[in-house]
DNA sequence: CTCTGTGCAAAGCGTTTGCAAACGA
DNA sequence: TCGTTTGCAAACGCTTTGCACAGAG
């Protein structure tokens, strides 16, 4: 179990016993959309507040703390910042996992034909996982 | 300008004049909000409804006749359905544009490394467009 | 001690639904 | 003509806001 404490503080966010719980529990579970989130904190914290959740997950997204991924033909769901990654999502249980991949080339090769000056590649890839199949 | 109505009845959508618009009216925008859509469709039918055009979309979405791009940091926009590709969007003006991209090699990468069936894949780049530049 | 965060209730806003009239095929 | 679509208004659900109290630093 991490301590999160000084690392809300980097990240100019008190270090309350909420927070360091929705941080935990992103560490522990990975991928969580807000609904899922909430539910969990419930069980550590009975009278905790959807707002609390929103306002928490608002400024967590602003000061970099967490980042939210956008998936195709499901809800967002909310992961601690870590180095650049893609993501996979199942079609069938809908879990989201990480994948490292090289995408250095993609992005020279669309730099090269778009004269975009390209900051970062979102992308999910979706199908169907090994459990699953 | 393009005649949708055979278009449309193969997506099973009957021909009305507010769904030739909305198709025309992507046809010619290529990717636009829900908001966007309505101020268009307003100038062509004054007395328009937002509804109409929400039923529309999800009509079109389960019909395949368009599709939803997420994308980070903004909301989603719609454009009619074409061959797989990639967006590329501005973080400055915030214009998203189609770009064809090689993605094989990145898919058998991951579907080896992760023992995913892989059917899809989102990819939004996000930089500067060379006018922003 | 001061300022920020929490929980609650109310407000806000984008989206969906129900219905009667209009319209496409 | 029959079934679908439209426009309107109301309902809905997710998210945000305001405020008084509690808690972090």
């Amino acid at each position: 179990m991490i301590n999160y404490t000084d690392i809300l503080r980097e990240h100019n966010l008190k270090a309350t016993p909420q927070r360091l719980a929705i941080a935990d529990t992103l560490y522990i579970n990975g991928h969580m959309s807000v609904e899922d989130l909430y539910e969990l904190m419930l069980k550590k914290f009975s009278s905790i507040s959807l707002a609390t959740i929103y306002k928490n997950i608002n400024l967590m997204l602003e000061n970099s703390f967490i980042q939210e991924v956008k998936l195709p033909h499901a809800k967002s769901v909310y992961e601690l910042t870590k180095s650049s990654h893609s993501h996979l999502l199942c079609e069938k249980c809908k879990e989201v996992s990480d994948i490292s991949l090289a995408l250095e080339h993609v992005i020279e090769s669309a730099s090269r034909t778009s004269d975009f000056k390209i900051h970062s590649a979102d992308l999910v890839l979706s199908g169907i996982c090994k459990n699953c199949q």
